[in-house]
DNA sequence: CCTGGCATG
DNA sequence: CATGGCAGG
């Protein structure tokens, strides 16, 4: 049987189960429902200790930055306007970008990473407004740095990561090469973290807890679900670093930033929650707000924006 | 070098070569030229030897037909309300047509050839007013009988041909096998026309003469006019056979039935006479109307009409 | 510059 | 149900 990594159509029950509010039905019988939203709060520009947000980063999946050029993602990016932008699953080479993205004045400072063998695949890009002090591509691991996963940024006072985490698959016919990848990706992590703080962004191709998807129940031999994908997120959390939309919302349900465009699931808020600002211990005081920008269109994910005192 | 099969940028100044009405022009500088459009008179429904038509045929290359139905080809269909309608290149396979055209009540008799083995190429189809006596497919010979190309129905008084010529493909690739072909389906034809006479219709990828194409000049060596593929339309006309349009209007020029995507060719009516009702001899005394219809948009190759009296 | 299929998600 | 690359034209 062929299905789609997020096949919701054999967990469209578990929809009802997790919307605890809602009466208990005594039929099994799909009845259309109203999709439940988050509704985003105004975005608070100050940290707990008090501090200013004094840098503001966007991380954006846009599937395809061709087609996302086409569908006028960089107008919400103006919009923004964002300090930093950091981009996922590009799908093109430097030579056949955009000249409405390249040509930016906004970002002088532009950075990008590709799949060395597969054309239209993978791909990673990162948009400055400042010149970073030095940047780097992939984690050094040979094996893992064919691909355009991963750009690292080093500013004045922190390294800024944006990945894209390997997909384990239909099937889960890469979640072995996942388990190595989440291993030394973390490893990388933790040996910057000793230089200075990082904070980490991008699609890292998990929702941790049940809370982070519509539907746990139907996903956990999914991949983005799968008890050794949440585990790799749990071990990155144990190695001293925080998600920092959870720890500002750590009740917030329905809070997502993908959703398969099969069987209308963005309209229906069937969705996960798939992309991260995770901070090092020492940021977190810093932290203002972790948004999830769900209204911009463009792409199967939304982009997240992060404001920050550094 | 790669370059399209009906590259005219190697041919520009043909353009004005051919359109021996301007006057001699000093510099070879471009300029923008007003298209030279063939602007079609009103059909003919009668016949030299003043019989009127009672058949009207209509065949059309369109180019995929799944995309074709999108942009309404059946609306134009529908208005033009031929008795037959042939369409090539449909590039479908008979479980994937759209319920749109399976569905047609106009046209309760339909026939339809695909690819053996490459999905999603070629294929002719047959759509019917009326219940042909017999129908077959293809011309009898293994090697040729593959690819959905031939669709033959055998009525009262003529044998209706469709066909889907083979390209011969960029640098020529498959000029051999296409001689062949010529040579085979000639012989087919042949056969068909000792039994009853043969209305022949579809894309026979080939330009006969300088008149049937924009940039004679530049084209001799690309695939649809070479002396090759033109002399095996040549034959066919010496083995008995009739060009419709040719015999009705003999110096039109910019008559075409198929532009190029690229470069705007359409626009500029850059383009060639692929598409003909082909005639045995005892059918053009009642040959009424050949037209071709240039402004029906929907494919690379617009739809041509026979009018006869048979 | 378009089509349809394919791999990938 | 989207993306990009591909062969084919």
């Amino acid at each position: 049987m062929k299905r789609g990594k997020n096949a919701e159509e054999a967990t469209s029950d578990g929809e009802n189960n997790t919307a605890s509010a809602t009466p208990k039905k005594t039929k099994k019988t799909k009845e259309p429902e109203a999709p439940i939203l988050y509704d985003d709060p105004p975005d608070k520009m100050t940290s707990k200790d008090g501090r200013s947000a004094n840098m503001k980063i966007t991380s954006w999946n846009v599937d395809g930055l061709r087609a996302w050029v086409k569908k006028n993602g960089l107008d919400w990016v103006r919009e923004e306007n964002p300090d930093v932008l950091c981009l996922q699953e590009t799908k093109c080479a430097e030579k056949s970008l955009p000249a409405d993205i390249t040509s930016m004045p906004e970002y002088p400072h532009k950075y990008w990473a590709g799949s060395d063998d597969k054309e239209g695949y993978s791909g990673v890009a990162m948009l400055c407004k400042t010149e970073p002090l030095k940047v780097t591509y992939g984690i050094g691991k040979e094996e893992h740095d064919k691909e355009g996963r991963v750009i690292t940024a080093e500013f004045p006072s922190f390294y800024l990561v944006t990945v894209y985490v390997p997909n384990s698959g239909r099937g889960l016919v890469r979640l072995d090469y996942r388990k190595t990848w989440d291993e030394d990706f973390r490893m990388y992590l933790s040996e910057l973290d000793i230089e200075k703080p990082v904070v980490l962004c991008g699609d890292l191709n998990v929702a941790h807890q049940d809370i982070d998807l519509k539907n746990p129940k139907g996903n956990k031999k999914n991949a983005g679900f799968t008890p050794e994908e949440r585990e790799g997120f749990g071990k990155l959390l144990e190695a001293g670093f925080t998600d920092s939309f959870r720890e500002l919302y750590p009740e917030q349900q329905y809070a997502y930033s993908f959703w398969t465009y099969m069987m209308g699931c963005r309209q229906k808020n069937v969705g996960w929650r798939l992309d991260y600002f995770v901070l090092s211990a020492s940021l977190v005081p810093g932290l203002c707000d972790s948004k999830i920008r769900n209204k911009a269109l463009g792409s199967d994910h939304c982009p997240i924006t992060l404001h920050i005192a550094v």
